[in-house]
DNA sequence: GATGAATGAGTATTCATTCAT
DNA sequence: GATGAATGAATACTCATTCAT
């Protein structure tokens, strides 16, 4: 949990949590507004602090913004590729996992912010995109075709590119996500069934990629 | 083709063209800055007009983004649902199609810049997200479901409960040209292949659709 | 009749009624937002003409004020000097009847705007305050004045300094028409008396004036 | 004295100094170019601040206006009140005084620019002329009214209608101030002598209002 | 003459950032 | 460390004025 969204044990010691508090209001305040409209008044008020305050964790707003990314982001990745090294059973069911998970995490934690964030931003902050290329896409991107690339070396798939294929698995996610966080709320009647979509989206990937027991053909690169 | 790139005509009838001019413009300034990091005199500055006259056609800086939504979106999907309405072919033609021309657009008219500014707006313009959620993206998932729904019905494909299924095939699309104009001008070394990455998706796609010769088992919703 | 409220008879000419025109319509909008505030889009649309064309009868927003003034209030001061020339009867029966004729004026034609114009923009426009104080005020008072010297010349008044007692007569008509002006209209209930108010004052007023041969005052007619 | 005209304190403190400093600051401008032309950058650099130390203070344009009617007027009508509460006398002195330090108030204390704004703003912000309405004039009427029905309870007056009356003696000391603050700096060689004034309007108005030794009527309503 | 599109200087307001306390 | 008052650069928006048609 690398954010903390609640207001904290009492016997913590302030200075040690100011930072994740502050994170976690930012990361509120971002998500709500996006990067140019968020007004660091906010930030503050909803960390408990003066705006005074914020300057003395963070240089300026970008750099609580990279620090949002960094910390929020990053501790997910370890635990995924935790999960992959320590995982025995087959790929389907690791794949399933982690699509699972990689959801969840964006959802609960709020995080989905972060990527839609960096979209929105890249114009503004490219040093900003660049590190989120490199150290969380390609990350995950190489965790997911991993798990491919187990699948194919055990003889559950079928020989595609695992680097062309992660970003297939992904993507249906993140559309997840980035719906529930932006339309959903403006679409009261109908509630996206995340559930229903992902049990599809894995289905139709699972059975695409499996080795079929009739024999049919690979599909191309 | 809705927008105008096309720098000036005579010194006459401009008033008709302008509008158009100005939307090319605040589509550029706006993919590139975001909506609120935008600035007025930019998008005047690309038009070849001053501030003023920018206040002579949109009334402020959100129906600017609202214009630009309707007259860079709405042709495309008239002309994508007079295609749907024309083919006569197979479901699957159609619908690799339409996945194609879908990105084609969101590229070359760089007009993947709308549903970004949307995503990451929704948060400030709640009516925007609303309006873009009815107008646009209802009528292309209806568009897709109907496409899968016709393939159901000629026996091309399986019964996959086409709403869930149409977001599955938009997903990679979107994905691709988000990637496109957000990651890969950051990271030069590496070209994302649209080509071989959407080939990949419908391969997988079409062939998890297919109703196969050996009957395997429909997917479950 | 100065100014022309009415849109006008159809056979007379539109350019000689243009310039009464449009004092009309700045009339009404500068008696509704104050000089500053006004748009001479507001003006130019009421006249019923382009915002180009009032230039070509005024040269600019001060011009128009200045012309206002002019045409809106001279006529009746020479109205009103032509009354006191011609005037045969009682100095308090012309005064009674200028001083309902000064209320009816200020409140029928809106004129009163035209003071509290002077008033508000004298700081940002003293030649408009020399130009009132010398063209307006001064011949204003010198009538009251002479109406109150003649009523001393006749014996009707005691002989109090009449340039002191003129502002006296004026002061109580303007509070009437400010009154009515700035605050009736958001004031629903209380309608102000201007019947009674004016009453009162010419009632103590004459009686202040008359002459009576003990000191005390002489019954009115 | 509600306004601090003083210039600065030592550096600390401020905050409680920096309202009033500032609303004498909007005093001097607003008096100068009425409220529309008024610039916030002049009030601030008169007040010694920043632009946007003015926004940490008051909300917005408007609410410096409402304000500086606030804090300029009222603490005078709970002073004349307390007078009026407080006093033995005749209500002719009571009368004499209280329209003495109503001049000297709207004079010294430059109040008579309030006013003034409200008048010729009263049709750009409808409420602040309710408000002027309901918290001054109000409350001035209702004191003068109260000092001629104490006149007459105590035989000092004619019965007339009190509520009428009133106005009557407040609007030539209006009008002085208005006079002095408007036209006498564009009037160099006539000095507005306001003391001769005002002694000719108590004597007539009071002479008016005295129940006559030899028992004139009563002047109708 | 008349128009109204175009202009750009002008102003209210916001907000990231600083720094004296 | 913490505060929050102060700053001023930045920007959306207005409107008097001009001028090609």
């Amino acid at each position: 949990m690398p954010l903390s969204p609640a207001p904290h044990r009492r016997w913590s010691r302030r200075k040690q949590a100011r930072p994740s508090e502050i994170l976690a209001a930012a990361l509120d305040v971002f998500a709500e507004r996006g990067f140019a409209a968020a007004r660091l008044d906010d930030v503050a008020a909803r960390a408990g602090i003066s705006k005074g305050t914020l300057y003395l964790y963070f240089p300026d707003k970008a750099a609580l913004f990279k620090a949002l990314v960094r910390e929020a982001i990053l501790p997910n990745l370890d635990q995924a590729e935790a999960a992959l090294a320590s995982h025995t059973g087959s790929a389907e069911a690791l794949l399933r996992a982690l699509v699972r998970r990689f959801l969840a995490v964006l959802l609960d934690q709020r995080l989905i912010a972060v990527p839609k964030l960096v979209i929105g931003e890249s114009g503004n902050f490219p040093e900003l995109a660049e590190f989120y290329l490199n150290e969380v896409i390609r990350r995950g991107k190489s965790l997911f075709a991993q798990v491919i690339e187990r699948g194919i070396a055990a003889g559950e798939f079928r020989a595609v590119p695992a680097a062309v294929a992660a970003p297939l698995v992904i993507a249906p996610v993140l559309f997840t996500a980035i719906w529930k966080s932006t339309f959903e709320p403006h679409d009261p009647g109908n509630r996206f069934d995340a559930e229903a979509f992902l049990d599809l989206h894995l289905d139709l990937l699972l059975h695409g990629l499996s080795r079929s027991p009739d024999g049919s053909p690979e599909p191309q690169a």
